[in-house]
DNA sequence: CGTAGCAGTTGG
DNA sequence: CAACTGCTACGA
């Protein structure tokens, strides 16, 4: 009713002269901007964050480009509630959410809302309020020794937040308020202060190797020609590529830019994070998923101001709005953390690519074992090249030896085979540590009945229950689905009956007590390290050599400099091989020799030793000649003339629902609307991997095209023939990696 | 993403 | 028959 009346009056207000027109991208997933009316003496510029009615709410959007909708009624339009005091946003920013949406299939509004993480980032800051000296402060005052340490702090003249002038000087914060009233302390805005304090590039850093020194200056002329190029930073682990890519950091600081590095897991970079500040003298910004709203709002709103010279973070950090990025680097760029797969579903790495040829700036890809996506834009010229050959100080790489499993099997119930328990040992008995990997969680993958050999299944997913002894429970590591071990057989009713089947590092770290039951031993998982403070505490007391065997799974892989490590087992190297992944064999070299570029960072050799059942397969192969140029350029030659990735493209759609059979007739019905012809070729439908995860029953069909042809139109058409039921949803995964 | 509006379900 | 729950369509 109300609604009614407002709408009448706002239409005999505009028919002297219509009041013109705004399109407006809503962070919402809309199929498109909506348009709204410009109320009179309301500027708004392109980019303006704007305030407008949506339904019975009010809703943030942004001035967005491109021509409002001619054709809609002016009764449908409702006005601009109000313009706010935030920078506007950029039109590279701007471009770059046009680009995601358009390259992933998604709406717009969804890659607004990635753009517009911190929404209260939005109002303009409230002035803080702090106390300074009076100026004329009343005679004959009592000043007490807890009213002149006050005094004191004041002395320069300079307003002081409350909390932190009580605290500078040792009152409590009543003693301000009694000072207050006697007049001795007046209030007084405060100065906004920066909020990072700036790095500075022109500190010394440490001394650069000549190769080290040749690659900084590539990257820096890179960086300080302003334009837009790629470079793949490749190296040995250990070979020192992070001071390297500082140098074009540096750089960017001088051209008054900012820079971005993407790390795949930025709560485990306290090492790396150490390292900036020692080189810059100050900490980067940071950014990704776990920050605080406070903390998120104080950051996004620097980084729009230009006052986060430096921001570290998650793939999230990518749609940051940055006024004039410099550079961008992604660190460990083949990691597959930086495949977002839910929501928006893209690749941070190549997202990075793309934000800085919109932005004119260089963008770094940095790797000891690049993906072969790189490495093949690398060789055809699409990307410059830059390579350390050599170790720091003249450390070797480690000797990496394959144990044969059929050949030196563990004892019964055992995983441990005798030449690693034997190495452990020796390496133990010099004092120096040693690290166990297996990349599994838990006690044991799988339960058993003795009895009758059922299998302990999650209810909503295609997947095995792990056990955890420690928490005592049964886990789906697919759905955290979690329930009690069961005293008897659910299948059968024996009762203690089952059995644990399979090693996890958890039951790993029980044989290795018994092995050794005077070390000091350390699992680091992902539910045993929670979170940035566990990792550092971690690192910390391995750097102390507090530990002597760490037990871990994939985090142990990431950057980690353990001076004192000189042994790493890997339990089960033959453990990604399994599965038809396209990726498997390149995903499972890059996995090891991350892990095994752990031992022996310093003076001390490194030795590796793999455990497979399969010691002449070509990764065990690739990893115990340390010959990964040639594994790859093997997978590629596998990988070329199907047309597979790099060399072509691909589109995963994955059609799920709890109706199974919904779900098979739409993915049929996909399967015969499937576009053909030269080069183009669908494969499928087929169970997903995973054919039931989360209670939905899910198919997969993929397209795959030849390079020179793009998948979004295709996809686009396609989706379009097919009218799928409300029950069954339909993703779409351009790019696809791992399995999903 | 929120929510209004509706259908279908439940309970006194 | 009202109160409630769950789903769908819609927003300019």
């Amino acid at each position: 009713m109300a609604e009614g009346k407002r709408t009448r009056l706002c239409a005999a207000a505009g028919s002297v002269a219509p009041l013109p027109r705004l399109r407006v991208l809503l962070p919402l997933p809309l199929a498109s901007a909506y348009d709204y009316r410009i109320p009179e003496g309301l500027a708004v510029t392109p980019g303006a964050f704007v305030a407008v009615p949506l339904g019975g709410r009010e809703v943030v959007g942004v001035a967005w480009d491109g021509d409002t909708d001619p054709g809609l009624p002016e009764k449908r339009l409702r006005n601009v509630i109000a313009v706010l005091d935030a920078p506007p946003m950029t039109p590279v920013l701007r471009r770059f959410v046009d680009w995601v949406a358009a390259y992933t299939l998604s709406p717009p509004g969804a890659v607004l809302r990635m753009a517009m993480s911190a929404p209260s980032a939005l109002e303009a800051p409230a002035p803080q309020s702090g106390w300074r000296k009076a100026a004329a402060p009343p005679e004959g005052v009592r000043i007490t020794p807890m009213r002149r340490r006050v005094l004191d702090v004041l002395a320069d003249g300079a307003a002081r937040a409350g909390g932190e002038l009580a605290e500078a000087a040792g009152v409590a914060p009543a003693v301000l308020r009694g000072m207050a009233d006697a007049g001795l302390i007046e209030p007084a805005l405060l100065p906004r202060r920066p909020r990072f304090a700036p790095p500075d590039a022109d500190r010394p850093g440490p001394e650069l190797r000549p190769e080290q020194q040749e690659a900084a200056d590539a990257l820096k002329a890179s960086v300080a020609r302003r334009a837009f190029a790629t470079t793949l930073l490749t190296g040995v682990t250990g070979s020192g590529k992070t001071e390297v890519y500082y140098e074009a950091i540096a750089e960017a600081l001088r051209q008054g830019r900012q820079a971005l590095v993407l790390l795949p897991e930025i709560a485990l970079s306290s090492q790396w994070l150490e390292r900036f500040r020692t080189r810059f003298g100050a900490a980067p910004a940071l950014w990704h998923s776990e920050l605080t709203s406070r903390t998120r709002r104080e950051t996004w709103r620097a980084v729009a101001e230009g006052e986060a010279p430096v921001v570290v973070g998650a793939r999230s950090a990518l749609f940051l709005p940055f006024p004039d990025l410099g550079v961008i680097v992604v660190d460990e760029e083949h990691e597959t953390a930086f495949k977002q797969e839910e929501g928006v579903v893209y690749h941070a790495r190549d997202m990075a690519v793309v934000r800085a040829r919109l932005s004119q700036a260089a963008c770094v890809l940095v790797s000891a074992t690049p993906s072969l996506e790189s490495a093949t834009n690398a060789q055809t010229g699409r990307y410059a090249a830059l390579h350390l050959p050599a170790r720091h100080g003249g450390a070797e790489l480690p000797a990496v030896e394959a144990v044969d499993l059929r050949r030196d099997p563990p004892e019964r119930g055992r995983f441990l085979s005798p030449p690693l328990v034997a190495a452990v040992t020796e390496t133990l008995a010099r004092g120096e540590q040693a690290m166990l990997f297996l990349n599994r969680r838990g006690y044991a993958p799988m339960t058993l009945c003795r009895a009758c050999g059922h299998r302990l299944r999650c209810p909503n997913c295609t997947a095995w229950l792990v056990e955890h002894r420690a928490a005592r429970r049964l886990q789906c590591h697919h759905c955290g689905h979690v329930e009690a071990i069961p005293e008897s057989c659910p299948e059968c009713g024996a009762a203690h009956s089952t059995v644990p089947i399979g090693p996890g590092v958890e039951r790993v770290l029980e044989e290795a007590k018994d092995l050794w039951p005077d070390a000091r031993l350390l699992v680091m998982a992902s539910d045993s390290i929670p979170g940035p403070a566990a990792a550092a505490a971690a690192a910390q007391a391995i750097q102390d050599r507090q530990v002597d065997l760490i037990i871990g799974t994939q985090i142990v892989a990431k950057g980690w400099h353990f001076p004192h490590l000189t042994l790493v087992g890997v339990v089960d190297a033959d453990l990604g091989l399994a599965g038809g992944d396209l990726r498997a064999s390149e995903r499972t070299v890059q996995l090891l020799h991350q892990v095994a570029g752990r031992a022996g960072r310093e003076e001390r050799p490194g030795r590796v030793l793999l455990q497979t059942f399969t010691p002449e397969h070509p990764v065990m192969q690739a990893l115990v000649s340390n010959d990964l140029d040639a594994f790859m350029a093997a997978e590629a030659d596998g990988r070329r003339p199907g047309h597979w990735p790099p060399f072509g493209r691909l589109a995963a759609l994955i059609v799920s629902s709890e109706d199974e059979r919904a779900a098979d007739r739409a993915a049929r019905d996909l399967g015969l609307a499937a576009p053909g012809g030269e080069g183009v070729e669908v494969l499928g439908p087929a169970p997903a991997p995973l054919a039931i995860l989360r209670g939905r029953h899910r198919r997969r069909l993929l397209l795959k095209t030849r390079r020179d042809i793009a998948v979004q139109p295709l996809l686009e058409e396609w989706l379009a023939k097919v009218e799928v039921p409300n029950n069954v949803r339909v993703q779409v995964d351009v790019d696809p990696v791992g399995f999903l």
